[in-house]
DNA sequence: GACTAATTAGTAAAATTTACTAAATATAGG
DNA sequence: CCTATATTTAGTAAATTTTACTAATTAGTC
């Protein structure tokens, strides 16, 4: 959705192609420099920051919405997507605080009575985790501004975003434990003290030092490779990589890390 | 709704009282005798057995809905409820396997062709578990049948429901070792003996005779009662109720069952 | 009153987790 | 070139938890 035209006529005529009454929204972690970043849009007709999300077309899944979704607005794809819990208050959006002139100078229309998109909308939240350096954020006609924020210090957030981070940081924590996801928010190669460092992010908390790489490795996800890192005056680390075909195994079957 | 003329009038008019395109299924189970029950019913125009669910007021929220569904068919009040996934995939609902004349007949209709309940709908899942004792199952105009199932031998079931028992089973045993759900599921007061045969049901699994119950005690959650049970020529039971102040803690807070 | 079968306390062995020590090592700086 | 330093990482002992097993208790029944 890049010109004018084609956003008005999303407006208008949308629900010939996408379900009305549903959404998504996205909350997409990245981790960079020891802290855990959110990704947060802002529309173009609002003041205040949002998850990114949109609408289900009709031929697709709800993951495949998701995972376009999160394309759209990262340039990733095939990234790990989990939905978290769907929100359906009666009240989650307030649509008498709509600007109306905007409205008006979109679609010409005084009114949006009626309109597909001014109903009670029901959002399906998924999360996702990913390699922050890999990130390029986008945009599109709907979107005035795309950022990175530190999950620490987050701006207010429109509609009942602030809940659903609540529960897709919970969420995400919870299946910390049980799949190996920490995974997706590392590059190809790490060393254990990076990996431990992600850890101790993520569930914001202290994990020692020498045990819990020795967990790690005892999942038994983990190749040791040959190569090593240069981290100057120390002790070079080695790299490691994980096993894509136990990776996925463990993703199925669950896990146990304490 | 109980005459066919508010059933009428619902399916004509529902999407001025109900959200379009969404609903709710409820996957309810209950223990009895050592076995694990799911309730399903038989809407009258089809000839498969579904999970009981419908459409959300507009002025309710998700779980409310659920609650309202559960209650209309069980006669139950607040029974644990939890969200476990939404299903929504474009292919979940076959409308052209539904019966023309059938429609014909209660509608007045020839066609469904723009009505509000023939269209793409996403389905919120919850499940519920009880203590099979106390329910009274019920009906309405819209279902002929209502009825108890074993877990281990379910009919074939309408649309995506069988994707959504897998589902809820999988998260309701994940959510066992995690917060105290069992105890929804027996009386107000019951021996060691009884829930660890419960648990056992529940998880499909052998647990220590010996160790189990202990466990269950060292969680906090279960007061010693004075009384004991009789059962017959063996040592009486201490029976045991819990404490629901420690209960609803460990609903929020978690627990760690092993 | 002995027998039976279930409850339940007790305990030893096994396994796991945690806490701590120290060896290995890469580079900087003298 | 040698030592100091910071980090990785192997090793191990202590603490804790889990598991496996034994046996005491007890309410009927025969």
């Amino acid at each position: 959705m890049q010109t004018e035209e084609e956003f008005k006529d999303f407006i208008l005529n949308g629900h010939l192609h996408y379900i009305p009454n549903v959404s998504i929204d996205c909350a997409i972690f990245g981790y960079h420099e020891q802290t855990l970043k959110l990704m947060l849009i802002r529309h173009r007709n609002m003041s205040s920051w949002s998850l990114p999300g949109g609408h289900i077309k009709r031929s697709e899944t709800l993951v495949e919405a998701a995972s376009r979704n999160v394309r759209m607005h990262t340039g990733l794809d095939n990234l790990f997507l989990q939905q978290f819990k769907t929100f359906g208050d009666p009240n989650r959006i307030q649509f008498n605080k709509f600007d109306k002139e905007k409205w008006f100078e979109i679609t010409g229309l005084t009114s949006w009575e009626g309109n597909w998109l001014m109903d009670h909308t029901i959002s399906v939240g998924f999360y996702a985790v990913t390699d922050f350096s890999e990130t390029v954020l986008q945009t599109d006609i709907s979107i005035a501004e795309c950022a990175w924020f530190d999950i620490g210090s987050l701006p207010p957030l429109e509609f009942d975003h602030s809940e659903m981070v609540k529960e897709a940081l919970h969420t995400m924590r919870l299946h910390l434990y049980h799949y190996p996801i920490g995974l997706n928010m590392l590059p190809e190669k790490f060393t254990l003290s990076e990996i431990h460092a992600l850890y101790e992010t993520l569930l914001g908390k202290k994990l020692d030092v020498s045990n819990f790489p020795k967990k790690l490795i005892a999942l038994g996800l983990l190749n040791k490779l040959t190569e090593k890192r240069s981290i100057g005056a120390h002790r070079s680390p080695h790299l490691y990589s994980f096993d894509r075909e136990k990776y996925t195994l463990a993703l199925k079957e669950g896990l146990v890390l304490s």
